[in-house]
RNA sequence: GCCCUUGUAGUUCAAUGGAUAGAACGAGGCUCUUCUAAGGCCUUGAUGUAGGUUCGAUUCCUACCAAGGGCACCA
């Protein structure tokens, strides 16, 4: 419609370049253009003068000022409607028709907490893949996860110095977050105790090479409850990763690649290192010297982030796109390692991209697993679920229900906290406030489209069918703003912002929450009871794909 | 010190260079013998500072101030 409309107006007023967009305040009509207010009434009644096939879907062609407004029809919206409920691919887009899109996100590490920034990247990342598949993507989830390293030594110690944390009883829930304690109090010990640092830097070698039976037992044991722990995690949130990654294997063919790199990489101080900076370009960030390969001769993250970039071309050779999405913390380090894959592998450039978000933290200050003093991401949905089971205990319903009700309930009211901004900012964790089931949330969603869903259901008993033909002139705020989905599911994945389309779901429930007040949906009185019950059907359509987007499951009752 | 992000109601967030800067929470008032009151309706309040570009700046540019993050063998 709106390529119509600008096509319409270029042709009539004889414009190049015509932006067209939507008036902020819907008042002001559906579109609107700037023209030089001494010719807006002629250019306007040029326009209304204008025959052409767009005369049944425009109402009317107002001046104001600058801007010439158009309000579209109610034909037009009715079409619409008739559109949402007809057409299955509605809000789907070809901006990445046939591409390739590798989407890494989560990178939780086995033997430690998944905290609450874990939860965040896994919100974002599966909402951005999710995007990207409706714009025509076909996308492979992965998942890349430290295996060995100094973070595995700390929890093995804290479980060699803590036998009752080695349980290996119970579900494996349970386990792993005893293995998340050990984690603590290994750390702990790391930073305060100088003979405990030096235990488990012993440890990490045994670890390393393998040459310890005790701890070999304990790390297999280890490793797999844990990775089993964030399985039964990623089943709740709604993810399902294609590929996992681990750093130990993509370690040594980093190194491989580094060293064969001589022209590229450099010795300084004993190290391998990259100077980005003799690559700096004006306008562009800038980069720094980062080291590669430690004077000890170990791999660094960077190298390892080399093997796995390098190892995920491997895999798809004819991937279009890698996407990457972490906390912001990451961003200098990764647009560092980005130039010095790109001049190693020119044919790769462009093909990287990079998320980043803000981090979670305390009204008090950062939250860090090394200090304890974090938020698993555990705890946090468990304490949001159980808040709504309070709420729906008197409900009746079966348990299962109750229990399945509460656990969709209480994701959503996470992830849309997460997704209802944009990505670059922190957010500011409070359980007290920024976990809401009312107003501006993930629940008031939900509830949106179960209340349309149970009017639908009404709507069937008393026979009525939805109907997108009317004779009615009137229009209502909801017809404004569904017929905009695939508009805004493209402003989305452009700019790779879930938080567009939170903000477009949020105004389509109040616009329909406001219908559903002022008006009898179901009545067999009314005759434009059948197109109000499809006006219903295409809210619940829109309403359900969106937040499909952002990874959020549509209860049909709550 | 250098680099990267970000500064909007009391608070948490919106606003593809456009019109009277929107919500939510909070506070106050009204609303369930009509389809789900986790709802609806009404009242209240903000662009860090100083310049610049533009017909027009919350948005772009410069400086300053403030917050967060990052800068060599951690991840």
């Amino acid at each position: 419609m709106q390529n119509k409309i600008k096509n319409w107006i270029k042709e009539i007023l004889d414009i190049k370049d015509v932006v067209l967009m939507h008036p902020k305040d819907i008042k002001n009509g559906d579109y609107a253009f700037v023209v030089s207010p001494e010719n807006a009434e002629k250019d306007a009644e040029t326009l209304r003068q204008a025959q052409g096939d767009l005369r049944e879907q425009i109402g009317k062609i107002e001046v104001a000022g600058r801007f010439i407004n158009f309000y579209l029809s109610p034909k037009f919206f009715h079409g619409s409607v008739e559109e949402i409920l007809n057409n299955k691919n509605f809000g789907k887009n070809n901006l990445y028709l046939g591409k390739k899109i590798m989407v890494e996100y989560t990178d939780p590490n086995p033997f430690k907490p998944f905290h609450i920034g874990h939860l965040m990247t896994n919100t974002i990342g599966e909402s951005v893949a999710r995007i990207l598949e409706v714009s025509g993507a076909e996308v492979f989830r992965a998942n890349y996860q430290g295996d060995v390293g100094l973070h595995v030594a700390r929890a093995i110690y804290g479980l060699l110095k803590n036998e009752n944390l080695q349980e290996q009883v119970g579900s494996h829930d349970v386990q792993a977050s005893n293995i998340g304690n050990a984690y603590v109090f290994g750390a702990g010990a790391y930073e305060d105790n100088p003979e405990a640092k030096k235990e488990i830097d012993e440890i990490n070698k045994k670890i390393y090479h393998r040459s310890d039976d005790k701890i070999n037992s304990i790390y297999d044991w280890g490793f797999k409850v844990t990775m089993e722990a964030f399985e039964d995690f990623y089943k709740l949130l709604g993810t399902k990763f294609d590929y996992y990654f681990l750093e130990s294997k993509v370690a040594d063919f980093g190194l491989e690649i580094v060293k064969e790199n001589k022209k590229i990489f450099q010795e300084s101080e004993g190290a391998i290192v990259f100077k980005a900076e003799e690559y700096n370009k004006e306008n562009q960030p800038k980069l720094h010297t980062r080291v590669f390969i430690t004077s000890q001769d170990l791999p660094t993250y960077e190298t390892k982030e080399l093997g796995l970039t390098v190892e995920k071309f491997k895999i798809k050779p004819d991937m279009n796109l890698s996407v990457v999405v972490t906390a912001n913390e990451q961003l200098d380090y990764m647009r560092v390692v980005t130039k010095a894959i790109y001049l190693i592998y020119p044919e790769y450039t462009d093909k990287m991209k990079h998320i980043t978000h803000g981090m979670m933290r305390f009204a008090t200050g950062k939250m860090g697993s090394r200090k304890g003093n974090i938020v698993t991401g555990e705890l946090l949905i468990n304490d949001t679920i159980a808040l709504v089971s309070e709420k729906v205990k008197d409900r009746d319903w079966d348990e299962d229900f109750k229990k399945k009700i509460s656990q969709q309930v209480g994701v959503s009211a996470i992830k849309y906290s997460i997704l209802k901004q944009s990505t670059v900012g922190d957010i500011a964790y409070d359980f007290e406030t920024s976990i809401s089931f009312e107003g501006d949330s993930g629940p008031y969603l939900q509830y949106s489209y179960a209340r349309a869903r149970s009017v639908l259901e009404r709507a069937t008993k008393e026979n009525i069918l939805p109907d997108p033909h009317s004779d009615s002139t009137e229009i209502f705020e909801i017809e404004k703003l569904l017929y905009r989905f695939p508009e805004v599911v493209e402003r989305g994945v452009r700019e790779y912002e879930p938080h567009y389309i939170a903000n477009y779901l949020i105004e389509i429930a109040r616009s329909f929450n406001s219908f559903y007040g002022n008006n009898v949906i179901v009545n067999k009185e009314d005759k434009n009871s059948g197109y109000f019950v499809a006006l219903t059907f295409a809210f619940t359509f829109v309403m359900k794909k969106g937040l499909h987007l952002l990874g959020i499951e549509s209860p049909e009752k709550m």
